[in-house]
DNA sequence: ACAAAAGTGTTTCGGCTACACCCATGC
DNA sequence: GCATGGGTGTAGCCGAAACACTTTTGT
């Protein structure tokens, strides 16, 4: 890199990333136990610093297949956290991302060797300095963007039923929704094609596995959830 | 500030800021010529540097103060921006804020003395780096926020007419809305009360001025423009 | 008289919601 | 037979949109 022009003062840089999953009906978070100090062994979300010759994405992809050993992850933009007195170990700035990814996918040795653990998303422990805000801040970025249009292709498996979506909706919404309304919207965006074959676990009946469009016809989804 | 314990690069880090205001019912933009290199006498946003002991808000706060004498303005984060080449200057990471000004509040004479001029969104020059893409994403989040909850409190005068915030609605989202349509939309969100005297100036029958309530009773707006 | 904005009323349409109801099957 | 989830159909409600129409007043 060339030497820069400017004289102003100079930060640390990092990101945090909210790393989101589901498994077991459940929406999870990828939380890991600090190792370092300040607050050694406490649990806080997944971090790294940015490098000089990085994007802030790119730090937060590195941050991801470092623990999950995967690439090409949904990464969106969450929230810039910068109160000089936020990180008692000195001053750095946040730029906070939250990650979809597929449990299934993932490398979970690689996660265990970190420390790193999956939480029910309703049931995970309290995090050090202001990684609770950075969740919720998430969560309601997560709903926003779940709420106007269809995401699940980064988090549930390639072949998936209609109830696995729901529960998902449901588990990232925290309520209930009518299971013949929900199928006929989610039918309605066209995005989402039925396989041959059923899924006979869930249900006695047995109910057919679907999985996303490789080129669905309408790129442009219409509004899901109303909030 | 104490010592950092972390021994990791750090970078420059800027706010850029989008300043909406509304004027001659138009919606402009504060944009100033740069007067140092690189890229000197381009119009640019009107920038600053984070320093070690604020928050990016508060950078962009002071920023702000400086050009407009201004305190309080609303902003909101849009982005980061932080592609190691953006600036030739030098690897600089920006976050994006836009704010919205009351342009018959603002100090005239200190926006003249900082080279800075306000102009119509429509007819902006073209903006030095990458602040294109940032006034792209900021009409974006601008959009998202008129169209969730009623602006205007930030960018009209005192007391204004309906003709005038569907104006200004009509100046973000650059497009017609019905006028009958959207008065009954916006008296049925009761977060505005009308006045006892008329404006007569913008029409023979004279309208009715209004005012945004103190204490609105609904303080959970509804939707407004569906997108 | 006419134009132009203010303000009100009416009708239509589509989507969301609630809910009824049949289907298939394992127990 | 019955419980459970799968899947379809339908009636009611509400808000958005289109648009007709009356009011007021300066020119």
């Amino acid at each position: 890199m060339s030497a820069s022009l400017y004289k102003h003062p100079k930060h640390h840089v990092a990101v945090d990333c909210i790393i989101f999953g589901y498994e077991d009906d459940d929406l999870k978070l990828l939380l890991s136990q600090r190792r370092f100090q300040p607050a050694l062994g406490e649990w806080s979300l997944m971090g790294g610093w940015v490098q000089d010759d990085e994007t802030v994405e790119k730090a937060a992809e590195r941050v991801l297949y470092q623990i999950t050993g995967l690439k090409d992850i949904y990464l969106e933009q969450v929230h810039v956290f910068s109160n000089p007195d936020r990180d008692p170990g000195g001053r750095v700035i946040s730029v906070v991302f939250y990650a979809m990814i597929r449990i299934d996918k993932h490398d979970k040795d690689l996660v265990k060797e970190h420390g790193a653990v999956w939480w029910t998303f309703s049931e995970k422990p309290d995090l050090i300095f202001d990684h609770e805000l950075m969740v919720k801040y998430a969560h309601e970025k997560l709903k926003l963007r779940a709420s106007y249009s269809l995401i699940g292709e980064k988090l549930l498996p390639e072949r998936f039923t209609i109830l696995q979506l729901r529960t998902l909706y449901e588990a990232i919404f925290q309520r209930q929704f009518d299971p013949g309304n929900f199928r006929k919207k989610i039918l309605s965006l066209k995005v989402i094609e039925k396989l041959d074959d059923k899924n006979t676990t869930d249900s006695k009946k047995g109910a057919f596995y679907y999985r996303f469009k490789k080129y669905p016809e309408e790129f442009i989804q219409e509004r899901i959830v109303k909030q």
